[in-house]
DNA sequence: CGAGGTCTTGAAGACGATCAACAAACGTGG
DNA sequence: CCACGTTTGTTGATCGTCTTCAAGACCTCG
C-alpha cells in the first residue's frame, strides 16, 4: 500500500477506516523520483496532481526578486507536499527536494471525486493541510520571538515527533540531510549564525548534529530552551 | 444577509450560486459583539462554533511561556477567523478584538451537514483556509528576508487588496486601528522600531500612517520596496 | 481637564550579518 | 581506490540593524 505513511499519519488524528484507507490509495496513479535539488513543483506552476512524498526530504520555499529565498517548511515521508494545490489551482511557492525523493501522484479529478463522495475523507485531508497551517504559525512565532538556539531547538522537537509519528526516528534520534545553509534558509539567519547557534546547543547538552543524524541528548532540556509545546502538531484521536 | 463579506470574498476565487449563498448564510445562528481587547477564542479552548468577523478588526496571536505574544494574523470583516477550528476541534492560538467586534456564529454541527450535502461549498471553505496558510507563508518570508520598512509595506500592500476586495478601501486609503505596539508584535520589532521604519516610509514618500488611517501615497514605489507579489492571495476566479 | 495610553526621539549595547580564511567531508573520474 | 575539486562546516573580526532604557510630547476620552 503505497499511502502506507499518509494512513499513518491520518490515523494518528481520528479513525480511518479500511474502506478510507483503500479510497486514499487508490488516489494515488503512479510514483515518480526525483534528484536533489530539483523542484518538485514550481511556482506560478498550474498544477493537476497532488504530490505524497513516499522517500526523501523536501522543503517548501518562496524566491524574492533578488534571489534570496525563504524555506517556509520542511517536508518528511508521509506528508502531502502539495494537497493545498487542489483546491489552489495554481502553486504560490516551489517545492524542492533537499534528497532524492520519491514521490506519489494524485489527480486533482481524483480528489474532486472523492470530496464528491467522503466528506470524512475529505475533513481529513483537510484537516492535515490546517496542521501545515499550524505549523506555520508556530515558524512565525518563532521568527519573531526566539533566539537562534531556540528557534534550531523547536524545529528539532517538532521534527522529533512528526517523524516519531511515522516510525522514522526513536530513542531521540533522526537522521537529518539538511545543510546548515538550508536551515539558515528555513529559520532567517545566516550560515555562520546557525553554525554558532548548534554549537551552543551542543555545549549545552541538549542536542549533537553531526553526520547528517540529529541526537536529542536532553528532551526536557530541549524543550524548556525551545518553549515547545506540542499541542500545535494535534496528534489527537478525535471525530473529526 | 449576514455573510454578505464572505460571499463578496468567494465570488473573487469563484461562482458561488444562489443557493450556496443561502446555504452559507442559514450557517450562522446568532451575532455576538467583543469589545476591544477580549478574546473571542482562546488557546486550548475546544470549540464547537466557528467565527466569521462582520465589523472590526481582530488577530490571531500565540503566547510564549514568558508572556511575549506573536501576531500570525489580522483580520478585517469578512474573514471566517476560526474556520479551521472545524476539523482541529482544538484551537492552538488565541484570537483577539482589535477593536470593538462584531461576529456570527457557525456551529461546527451546521458545517458538518455543508461537508455532507455540498461538496463545492466545503471545497471553497477549504480554500479560503488554505490563503490563510499563504498569507502565513508570505509572512514567514517577510519576517526571514525583508528589511523593516519592507515588512510594513508589505503588510500594507496585503491589508489594501483585502480591503479592496471587500469595498473596505480604496482610492490608496484605508482605515487602520492599529498601534505601533501591535504592528510590532506581529512584524517581530519592537516599537520603537516600527516607529522608525514607518518613518522612513513616509520620508520615501510612500506610505503615511496616521490617525488610524494608511495613505499609500505611491503604489508602484511601494510594491518595488516591498517586493510584493499579490499571486498569494489568489483573487482568481477559477472552477475550484 | 486630567490621566493613561500612544507616539516620538536619543543613546548605549546586544545580536546577527558579512567578509574572509581555512578545515573537513564528499563524490567523481582516472 | 586514491587524488583532487567542490561542497559543507568552523572560526575570527568588523559592521550594521534592531533592542532596550529613558524621557518627553501628543492625543483621546471619561
Amino acid at each position: 500500500m503505497i499511502s502506507h505513511l499518509l494512513n499513518r499519519k491520518l490515523e494518528w488524528r481520528d479513525e480511518v477506516s479500511d474502506e478510507e484507507r483503500k479510497i486514499l490509495n487508490d488516489l494515488f496513479v503512479r510514483t515518480q523520483d526525483f534528484d536533489v535539488d530539483v523542484d518538485i513543483a514550481t511556482d506560478g506552476q498550474r498544477v493537476t496532481f497532488s504530490t505524497l512524498l513516499l522517500e526523501g526530504w523536501a522543503a517548501r520555499y518562496k524566491t524574492l526578486s533578488d534571489g534570496r529565498r525563504q524555506i517556509t517548511a520542511f517536508h518528511i515521508p508521509g506528508d502531502f507536499v502539495d494537497l493545498h494545490s487542489f483546491p489552489l489551482k495554481k502553486m504560490d511557492h516551489s517545492v524542492l527536494a533537499l534528497t532524492k525523493c520519491k514521490v506519489a501522484l494524485a489527480p486533482h479529478e481524483a480528489l474532486r471525486k472523492v470530496s464528491e463522495t467522503n466528506p470524512h475523507l475529505i475533513r481529513l485531508l483537510w484537516l492535515s493541510t490546517l496542521i501545515d497551517a499550524a505549523m506555520h504559525r508556530e515558524w512565525i512565532t518563532g521568527m519573531g520571538q526566539r533566539s537562534a538556539p531556540g528557534r534550531l531547538g523547536h524545529l528539532f522537537c517538532e521534527l522529533y515527533l512528526r517523524l516519531n509519528s511515522v516510525d522514522l526516528a526513536s530513542d531521540g534520534r533522526f537522521t537529518f540531510p539538511i545543510t546548515q545553509e538550508e536551515l539558515g534558509d528555513a529559520l532567517g539567519f545566516s550560515t555562520v549564525h546557525i553554525n554558532r547557534a548548534l554549537r551552543k546547543l551542543r555545549e549545552m547538552n541538549l542536542v549533537t548534529v553531526s553526520n547528517q543524524e540529529v541526537v536529542i541528548e536532553n528532551w526536557e532540556g530541549l524543550v524548556r530552551e525551545a518553549d515547545f509545546d506540542p499541542a500545535y502538531l494535534h496528534l489527537e484521536h478525535e471525530p473529526r
